[in-house]
DNA sequence: CTTAGGATCGCCT
DNA sequence: GGCGATCCTAAGC
């Protein structure tokens, strides 16, 4: 399959990758909005699921890229990747926030609450929003059931540490839209 | 604004 | 048995 989605080429680098997400819309059967906020995770990465070499949980971050991994976090949430790289070399974008542009009637109700900004401002609530599960796991990004519009020219990227890791809490490789009232966390 | 605790599961030592 | 790439609620400042 082609690697560009998009207008993103997902065999670049995973912290590169994350920087162009930002402002690309998402959708997840017809569900979703503009990506504001990733964090880049790659091989030689003490805070990455594929640090220490591929299990039955990370087996998709390993494989070819512009597919996902999805997996699930603290046993109760699921949290989205876009792969990168080349096949098998086991880097990741997770997807951290977007703003709600599509569909919202139909993430109030998955996520039983009204207010936009608190329904896909986090990795586990936009996954509920938009109703990824274990079934999208290795899924290709080019096809239904996703659909990845390109970001405008026009986009400002701000950078940070990492949210909620405890090893290499130092690496700026938290990416998201300037001035964005939906990401997780505010950047300083 | 910040902090603390509980929910709950798969992988690790 | 311990510990997360989390979220929610409650309580304190």
């Amino acid at each position: 399959m082609n690697d560009t989605v998009a207008s993103i080429d997902f065999s670049a680098p995973s912290n590169e990758v994350a920087r162009l997400l930002i402002g690309v819309t998402l959708l997840v059967d017809g569900v979703g909005g503009r990506i504001v906020e990733t964090e880049a995770y790659d091989r030689e990465d003490p805070a990455s699921h594929s640090f220490s070499g591929p299990t039955l949980r990370n087996i998709s971050m390993f494989g070819p890229p512009a597919h996902t991994y999805v997996y699930r976090s603290y046993g109760i949430h699921w949290c989205l990747n876009f792969v990168c790289r080349e096949d098998g070399h086991g880097a990741g974008v997770l997807i951290r926030a977007l703003e709600p542009t599509t569909g919202i009637e139909r993430m109030q109700q998955r996520r039983g609450m009204e207010n936009p900004r608190l329904l896909c401002s986090g990795p586990g609530r936009l996954c509920q929003a938009l109703g990824v599960t274990r079934e999208h796991n290795g899924m290709r990004l080019d096809a239904p059931p996703f659909q990845l519009l390109p970001a405008p020219k026009d986009v400002v990227v701000v950078s940070g540490p990492r949210i909620g890791i405890s090893k290499a809490i130092d690496v700026p490789w938290r990416f998201g839209l300037a001035g964005s009232r939906f990401v997780s966390h505010p950047f300083r």
